[in-house]
DNA sequence: GTTGACTCTGTACCTTGATACAGGTCTTAC
DNA sequence: GTAAGACCTGTATCAAGGTACAGAGTCAAC
C-alpha cells in the first residue's frame, strides 16, 4: 500500500477477491469510487473501498441487486433519512424472500409428489410426466 | 377452431395466454411443434399444443428451464427410458430447490436481524447499515 | 377490391452481473 | 533501455426467456 495508505487495482483485487473488471463495473454503476487517480489516470483506492466491497459482497449474498446496493450506499451518505430508506428496502426484500420461499416450497411439494410417483412400477408412460402435465391444465387429454 | 379442431396462432395465444413470439421461441427451441402449416405457411396447432403449453408453464413454475422441459418432453416420447430420465431430472431439481431454500432462509435470518436493529432509537448512522457492513468484513472501520 | 387484422421470417434488444478481448499506455525491475 | 506486467478505455459476449420491430405476405369482412 502507498504512503497515504492508498492502493491500486491489483492490491484491491487481491485484498477483496474481486476481479478488476468487477470493480470497474461497480464504479460505472455508482457503487464504488476511487479516492483519486495518479497523474496518468490509474485508480487509487483507500481502506474505505475494501469495506465497501465487503459490504457489496455481503449484500449480494443477502439477495440485493447492484441497483439496490447503490441505493443503500448512497442513501446512507445523506444520513438524515438513511434509516428510513434502509428500513423500507429491508422490508421490501424480506417480503420478496417470503414470496420466494412460499413459491419454492410449493415447487418442492409438487416435485416430491412427482418423484414418489416415479417409484411405482414402470408403465408404458412416465407417471410423473403425466401428473406434471395434469397439474398444468384442467383438461389433460390423451398423451402418450 | 377449424373443422379438424385446428387453430392458428391467435387462437392458441388466447387459449394459453402465451405470446405468439414465445410460442415461436418454444418451437425454435424444440419444445413445441405445430401439427402442420397452411399452404401459405401459417402454423396450425391442435389440442395437444394447448396441453403442451400448459405443461411448459407448469414446469416453469416448478423451476425447470426450457432446455430441461425440452428434455422432459422428448424423453417422454422415447418412452423406454422416460421414467429414468425424468426421475434423474426431478432429483436434480429437488436438490437445487433444497439448496435455494437453505440460502434463502439464511438471507432471511440476516435481514430480519438487520430489520430489528432498525427499530432502535434513530442515531447518527443507520444501525442496519453498519451491521450489514460489519457482516461483510472483519474490520469495520469508521463509516458515516 | 380495399381495409384492417393476422401471420410470416429475420434481426435486434432487454435484464443482470459479470467476463473477455483488443489495442494502447504506464510502471517497474533488471 | 528494454521486457514484463499492470492498467486504461471501449466494445463484445454470455445465460435465460423472452419482447419489439421491420418489411412482406395472407386472410376475412364489408
Amino acid at each position: 500500500m502507498g504512503a497515504q495508505g492508498l492502493m491500486k487495482m491489483a492490491e484491491l483485487t487481491r485484498a477483496c477477491e474481486v476481479s478488476d473488471q468487477a470493480i470497474r463495473l461497480y464504479e460505472r454503476e455508482g457503487l464504488l469510487k476511487p479516492v483519486g487517480r495518479t497523474p496518468k489516470g490509474h485508480r487509487l483506492f483507500d481502506q474505505h473501498a475494501v469495506e465497501t466491497l465487503g459490504f457489496i459482497k455481503q449484500a449480494q449474498r443477502c439477495g440485493f441487486t447492484l441497483a439496490e446496493i447503490r441505493k443503500l450506499l448512497t442513501s446512507n451518505l445523506s444520513n438524515a433519512k438513511a434509516c428510513e430508506a434502509t428500513r423500507s428496502l429491508l422490508d421490501q426484500k424480506l417480503g420478496h424472500i417470503e414470496h420466494q420461499l412460499i413459491s419454492l416450497r410449493s415447487m418442492q411439494d409438487i416435485l416430491q409428489s412427482l418423484r414418489s410417483a416415479c417409484d411405482g412400477e414402470p408403465g408404458p408412460a412416465c407417471p410423473a410426466f403425466i401428473r406434471l402435465c395434469g397439474a398444468g391444465n384442467q383438461n389433460p387429454k390423451e398423451r402418450p
